[in-house]
DNA sequence: TCTCGGTAGGTTGCATTGCAAGGTAGCGTG
DNA sequence: CACGCTACCTTGCAATGCAACCTACCGAGA
């Protein structure tokens, strides 16, 4: 998978998983994960910044098993972006489409 | 628009607008930037990239309203790659829709 | 002739962001 | 008490879009 392709889009896809309810870290790689091939490497740091950026607020929750787990929650903030940005890439995947299918629809 | 979103996005672009019939840069800039917004200090640079890896040849042809110009011709790995990418993208964007729309769809 | 605007091609340096690789730590099991 | 799993995190690197800037050809008008 082209690794170029999610940037950008995965900003989007955390800020939408977390809409739906409070997440942790490897919970969201994990979500994120099974239809986007992603890695630890890059949630963290991502997590990191969207969160410098007043995207969401951050609680500790203990867990039996294993250590504790820094939960996600979105701020107002957080959510106003998540709306923006979905309407950005409908746009733009809908724009993309019509230069790559347009175009390979009547090709000679 | 954020521009994140285009990485990798418009090689797959210039790859398509090519397979419908030979084009010169300015040209491509111009009809790309009709959809997407893109600056010729993008262009260029990835199409010196894509013909250095061998997805197009180049020829050149003189213009009675100023300097000559360069056009690209796709070659077959070029078109072999606008097809694998397009799948890709394809089902990037859908695996992606899965994870913004389902969850819009029933969120509290 | 000289300059200017439009066309056309190009380069440099920077910012963003995904990733591999590696590290820390809590917890239960053998 | 070592191992494996969960969970969090950091570092350095690679890819690529972009602003800013440069060169050069051409015709029109001063």
């Amino acid at each position: 998978m082209n690794a170029q392709f999610k940037k950008g889009v995965l900003e989007l896809c955390v800020l939408s998983l977390l809409k739906k309810g409070d997440k942790y870290g490897y919970e969201l790689a994990d979500t994120v994960g099974k239809n986007i091939d992603i890695s630890e490497g890059t949630i963290y740091p991502l997590l990191k910044r969207l969160r410098a950026e007043g995207y969401f607020e951050v609680y500790l929750k203990e867990s039996s098993s294993g250590p504790a787990r820094k939960y996600y929650k979105l701020t107002k903030k957080g959510e106003d972006t998540q709306v923006l940005l979905a309407e950005e890439w409908q746009d733009f995947t809908k724009n993309v489409s019509v230069i790559i299918g347009g175009i390979n629809n009547d090709k000679n």
